[in-house]
DNA sequence: AAGTGGACCTGCTAGC
DNA sequence: TGCTAGCAGGTCCACT
């Protein structure tokens, strides 16, 4: 479901609460991607830190170690002092003393794993196989440039893989794509310098301004106080196959690459 | 090493 | 109305 601006959006919207505050008790639900990798009795009493955000993975300090949690396809956290008798899809409550943070997660795909720190064990090798983040200083235009320059895959897959920048999901790399007005079927070696300029400013801005408004292109997101995301972003072309262009008079096209579906505006997006 | 396709799991929608 | 096929925001892993 989440993409790097609904994780972080939720990361805002209960980290300061959470902080400092002490686990009482754990209660798993139905098995996610990855066991637990302690004893959910482990956990209690140890104190919650500031928790980050490395791309679409929330790292919750408890203690010495701490937690990974990502939201998969369909997951989504929520954060309060009064929560419902779990459901079906609710398949870990952290109980503290200032609320339970849930993970409510119809397709399993999330994960919650322990680690006694992030530079250890499968948290690490995960963590370590991705890419810069947008917002930092070191992506930009010449960043990006050398390392498509390594790649043969269309420049789209090459932005959802994570391995180049991290955060863009299938959404968000339509949609910086034809911000960038570059065709997504485009080798990613042929993209020219300027171009990898503009593809990386449309990457920040598209996912920046998706932070800034609290939201999000999906329609079911909510952040962890529950509030309804307020599908405050249009997206210009993913999910409108068929319908106008929103910069010209042609048409938006699907196709699908590597599987999944790519929107884009041929007349608008340039090999 | 890089690229490809299948796998994981459930819910929703469109179409018959 | 009810069934089925197809699709969905991610990313790991085995294989070529």
């Amino acid at each position: 479901m989440p993409e790097l601006p609904e994780v972080e959006v939720t990361r805002l919207s209960f980290a300061s609460r959470i902080e400092g505050a002490q686990v009482t008790g754990v209660r798993l639900g139905k098995p996610l991607r990855w066991p637990l990798g302690c004893p959910p009795e482990a956990l209690v009493d140890r104190r919650v830190g500031a928790v980050t955000r490395r791309g679409k993975y929330l790292w919750l300090p408890l203690g010495a170690g701490g937690l990974l949690m990502h939201l998969g396809m369909s997951g989504s956290l929520a954060f309060g002092d009064t929560m419902a008798a779990p459901g079906p899809h609710d398949h870990f409550d952290l109980v503290t003393g200032r609320g339970t943070l849930r993970l409510t997660d119809p397709r399993r795909f999330g994960a919650v794993v322990w680690s006694p720190s992030p530079d250890a064990g499968l948290v690490a090798t995960l963590l370590g196989r991705l890419g810069v983040e947008p917002f930092d200083a070191a992506f930009d235009g010449a960043h990006l440039h050398a390392a498509l320059r390594r790649r043969k895959v269309a420049v789209k897959q090459a932005l959802l893989g994570g391995a180049i920048v991290v955060g863009a999901g299938n959404i968000y790399a339509c949609e910086a794509l034809f911000e960038a007005g570059i065709d997504p079927r485009t080798r990613s070696d042929r993209i020219s310098r300027p171009r990898a300029e503009r593809l990386a400013q449309a990457v920040r801005s598209t996912l920046g301004r998706a932070v800034e408004l609290g939201g999000s292109t999906l329609r079911d997101f909510r952040d962890a106080h529950g509030t309804a995301g307020a599908f405050q972003i249009q997206a210009k072309v993913y999910g409108r196959a068929g319908e106008p262009c929103r910069r010209c008079d042609g048409t938006v096209r699907r196709i699908v690459q590597g599987g999944r579906a790519t929107f884009f505006c041929p007349a608008c997006q340039r090999r």
